[in-house]
RNA sequence: GCGCCUGUAGCUCAGCUGGAUAGAGCAACUGCCUUCUAAGCAGUGGGUCAGGAGUUCGAAUCUCUUCAGGCGCGCCA
């Protein structure tokens, strides 16, 4: 019905006098129609007389005066009242308002969906933690949210491609290999363990797995390889590296490939559990190397070059990125001839703008905000637009025990990990709490709360609304063959009690839409928190299964209706709906 | 020092491209279970939206500024 207030507000913007074409054409744009909050002020309200005033120096009430007689006249709605500064609110036909409940009920599960997106493509990149070892909370965030969005985006009408980024190609995979080396030839290295090496128990098991698929050859010279190495501990472990490298290269190259692939499998599993999958998994490594010139890597490079934006300087190469806003410029190749990380990402994000998508998401770390501006730069000076890549990013979650905050650290291996998560709340309490809150605000994750069994744990109070209705249809079913079809008597007006129920539905198309515009997910889960709340409040009120056969029937097929919306709801979270509890 | 984020009820947070009396949960206090799941409902109290100035019909929302807190400022990834 908002689309028949809207044919009317644009058939009277037009018909006003002395209106010019860019003024009428700002007004359509800015001005709202939507669900009122409440019932006092009727079903749908517009600000289109505060917009159009304030653009056409008029004032907003002598609009709305006219506005309202016009709405009067067209038939189609109940009453028209002229509220507050401005407002219009309107009241719909009976049929008009209970037709939300067979609207629901017939679209079901793409209920909420639209097609706003036009089905423009959209790649999200999301999670890309190092694969260095199992993920741990913080990541669980990111992985929660770029879910999330890519469902969310999907249903408003984008094509979406979900994608993770492996960074295969660095110096964070040689200390993983180095130490899995470590741990094989533990005994001939005398248990000598570097201080920078990774400790968790994850690599013990790559190092076993490894000497039950591979014959293990004893070490060349192991007491060449420790002796004497540098103090510093950063040095130590990169002294080591090339030591291995070079001295035992084959068993490295071996080492490395089943370390990289353990690891992944063991991030994709935990994604999996994790209700997260991926389109795509992007290997850094796939970009190439600098010594080859076809290379990906070498080609976003000499772009640049050839733009007169890359430079050299010192022995190193750079990218001038200051003219984009960014701190100092930056460098791509070191005086050594070795790319750095950010020359892979150039690359990378050459490579998604070349497949063609029409708009780019990163997920990334709120740690790594001051790297957008040079990545902004880069996309530029490649001759693409920068406003197609979005970046969001995402807060480190605390993590809370027992009112302690549980500390985490890849490389010392304590760390409270995303499958440690999931085993202590599962899935879906763990998505629900991450999603909870701004993605890009610091969030408080409390593991009590989240398993309490108390009314302060929100993401029980909606799953007990699902629950109830579930309930109520099993015990109708005891007693009926089919579920209802109709809901007569609301639509009569004799059983009026859930019209704020119905109202709260006819809202939610809107708050997807508004969460896939803002890409936050939060919006949804204050949204079901309300609804929710709005049901317990109904269910309370009414014995349903005690009234007239045809008031059954109606309650219940509307309740179903408020079942679609939970469950809808919920799956643009990941999020299963609980049928009992 | 520069940049980004944050400051709303005792606590944790919502608050849409500026709109109607600033909302919710928890905590406190009162009530509601012989009836569909009380992990629920109804109610009461609680606010100078950090301070100040500006923009306008209208500001928690936009601009400037002060104060307070967090994070980032590598030829690391």
């Amino acid at each position: 019905m908002i689309e028949a207030l809207n044919e009317e507000i644009n058939k009277f913007l037009s018909s006003l006098s002395n209106i010019e074409k860019n003024a009428l054409d700002e007004i359509k744009k800015r001005y709202s129609s939507g669900v009122t909050d409440d019932l006092s002020k009727g079903h749908l309200t517009t600000n289109v007389c505060m917009i159009a005033a304030s653009k056409l120096k008029k004032n907003p009430k002598e609009l709305a005066f006219t506005l309202k007689k016009e709405l009067i006249d067209s038939n189609k709605f109940k009453s028209v009242e002229i509220a507050g500064p401005g407002f219009i609110n309107i009241a719909l036909k009976r049929e008009d308002f209970i037709s939300i409940i067979k609207n629901i009920n017939t679209q079901s599960s793409s209920f909420g969906s639209s097609d706003h997106g036009k089905n423009q493509s959209i790649q999200i990149e999301f999670v890309s933690a190092n694969p260095t070892g199992p993920l741990h909370v913080g990541h669980g965030r990111g992985a929660a949210y770029g879910d999330a969005i890519g469902r969310i985006l999907k249903s408003s009408g984008y094509s979406v491609q979900k994608e993770y980024y492996i960074n295969d190609a660095g110096r964070q995979i040689d200390i993983l290999t180095a130490s899995v080396f470590i741990r094989i030839y533990e005994e001939e290295l005398m248990g000598y363990f570097p201080q920078n090496a990774y400790k968790g128990l994850y690599i013990s098991d790559i190092a076993k797995l490894f000497k039950e698929v591979h014959k293990v050859a004893p070490l060349i010279d192991s007491k060449e390889l420790i002796h004497n190495l540098p103090k510093d501990e950063e040095k130590e472990i990169d002294e080591l590296i090339i030591r291995i490298k070079n001295k035992e290269n084959a068993k490295w190259l071996d080492i490395k490939s089943l370390a990289l692939s353990q690891v992944l499998q063991t991030i994709r599993t935990d994604l999996e559990d994790f209700n997260v999958t991926f389109d795509n998994w992007f290997s850094e490594s796939s970009l190439g190397d600098l010594t080859d010139e076809g290379s990906k890597i070498s080609l976003a490079i000499n772009s640049l070059k050839n733009k007169g934006l890359a430079y050299e300087e010192n022995g190193a190469i750079w990218l001038t990125t200051v003219k984009d806003g960014d701190d100092k410029n930056r460098v791509l190749i070191r005086d050594d001839g070795r790319a750095t990380y950010f020359a892979s990402d150039v690359a990378y994000h050459k490579d998604k703008i070349d497949r063609g998508f029409d708009k780019l998401i990163n997920v990334w770390g709120a740690d790594h905000h001051g790297y957008i501006k040079r990545i902004e730069a880069s996309i530029n000076g490649l001759g693409f637009d920068k406003t197609s890549l979005d970046v969001r990013l995402v807060q480190f979650a605390n993590l809370f025990k027992d009112g302690k905050k549980v500390k985490m650290s890849t490389r010392s291996g304590e760390f409270f990990s995303l499958a440690d998560l999931i085993n202590e709340i599962g899935t879906d309490a763990a998505r629900f709490y991450y999603l909870s809150k701004q993605a890009d605000q610091h969030l408080d994750f409390d593991l009590s709360l989240a398993k309490a069994d108390s009314k302060e744990n929100i993401f029980y109070y909606i799953q007990y609304a699902h629950a109830r209705i579930c309930s109520l249809q099993k015990k109708y079913l005891n007693v009926s063959a089919s579920m209802p079809s109709e809901a007569n008597s609301i639509a009569k007006g004799s059983y009026k009690n859930c019209d704020k129920l119905i109202h709260e539905m006819s809202k939610y198309p809107s708050v997807i839409l508004r969460a896939s515009l803002s890409l936050q997910p939060h919006l949804i889960i204050f949204y079901l928190k309300d609804f929710a709340h709005c049901f317990h409040s109904f269910y309370n009120d009414n014995q349903v299964l005690t009234e007239s056969k045809e008031n059954i029937e109606a309650i219940i097929y509307c309740l179903n209706a408020a079942k679609i919306i939970l469950s809808n709801g919920l799956g643009m979270l990941g999020i299963k709906p609980i049928e009992k509890m």
